[in-house]
DNA sequence: ATGGAAGTGTAACAATTGTTACACTTCCAC
DNA sequence: GTGGAAGTGTAACAATTGTTACACTTCCAT
């Protein structure tokens, strides 16, 4: 099992935590660890303490009343789980987490965290950039969402991959993953994509792909 | 012109603001007055200071590089503008703020800020309370907007206005405003809904709806 | 190296949604 | 009350996307 770095994670940047033990310590947490394909927290679960993910990765999910499951994210460790909820009103999770390896998450009581909040400024600001950071990606997901048709989609996507340039670069997901980002059928997400290709506006080999031509790239930014 | 009331605000409960004035004073903050359809705040500004609603009423909208406009919400007074936007690493609005009526808006230091959450734990909840609802409406939007039909998404936004009983329910937004809720074309909205009736789902009487058939309507929820 | 899983390309056809246009109704300010 | 704006209903047609199926390739663990 990989071992954890609490520094690494973007709520204790810049704490310079020395020693990890003595740290855990005083913030009263518990330990937990889940082999893969376990369920770490159930849709519906209240969330009373705060969820950190030290080792190894999750997957969130959200399922529907009809049982349709719809993919969210993964998180990598080290990393919070839904910080926000913690202090929202209703704080009830509103996903499933389910282990994608052995994991360990480390569970800290919302006291302990007012606790650190209202002593070390530090913490505080990272606490709130880290939901504010949230707060961004999940605005950019939707702008993305809105947009109606799939390449669209793609010209949004990929002109904000390529930083709005003709250099080749290499988008991590597959065809697959990207076509559950975008919440379309994957062979759609395919013959858009060997559109694009055949019209000349990128071309693909593997997972690198470059824009070839930029303006007619924005034009399907309706 | 309306009066402010800072108690109303979300960020304010239970602080119990006596003097508004000096309570004001003492956040070392500017007011700022606009008229109707003013440009409040530009798409790509920076945010430096905390940006209080306090009368009136403003939309916020994306525009896409291609000039494309997409609204994303409005906001009534008092409540804050993009909270969470202070603290993130990229403090850059992604959208624009235009005016709906008369406002009035109170621009707060961001030291100020950080000096009452370090100092007034009240304050401290409100402000990680309102980020945290904050995040859980922008997730329950996008699983909405992840639907792929206008059927489901229309089955998941009643069942959810109706709070799953088939009781009366009125719809405050207008068949157009919930197209654009749905980023989907207001005629094929519109055709759905018309659909949906047909087939003893729902009825409609103006903005007042009631689900019919419960059960056929989670079998939309694709 | 090899078998199986995962990923990709593509085709035919069905289903859904968008577009445009126009008639009609409701609402509101004057 | 009246005129105009906003909202709604609907139709024909175009465009896009989904579905299903299958062949092929790549990747990876054994």
């Amino acid at each position: 099992m990989k071992k954890r770095d609490l520094n690494a994670c973007p709520i204790c940047h810049n704490l310079n935590i020395d020693d990890e033990e003595a740290f855990l310590d005083d913030l009263k947490c518990t330990f937990r660890v889940y082999a893969k394909n376990d369920l770490i927290i159930q849709q519906g679960q209240l969330c009373e303490a705060f969820y950190m993910l030290t080792i190894g990765s999750v997957r969130t999910e959200m399922v529907s009343e009809n049982g349709n499951i719809m993919g969210i994210e993964t998180i990598e460790a080290p990393k919070p789980i839904a910080a926000a909820l913690l202090f929202s009103d209703n704080n009830r999770f509103q996903f499933n987490v389910i282990a994608l390896d052995d994991v360990e998450i480390i569970v800290i009581p919302k006291s302990e965290i007012m606790r650190m909040m209202m002593t070390n400024p530090d913490f505080m600001q990272n606490y709130l950039a880290h939901n504010a950071n949230r707060t961004q990606v999940l605005t950019s997901r939707l702008q993305l969402l809105s947009i109606k048709t799939i390449k669209g989609k793609l010209a949004h996507y990929l002109l904000e991959q390529a930083k709005n340039t003709d250099k080749p670069f290499t988008v991590s997901k597959t065809q697959s993953e990207l076509a559950e980002f975008f919440s379309v059928a994957r062979p759609s997400l395919a013959r858009s994509l060997s559109e694009m290709v055949q019209d000349g506006i990128i071309s693909i080999h593997r997972k690198v792909y470059t824009i070839i031509d930029l303006n007619k790239m924005k034009e399907l930014l309706v």
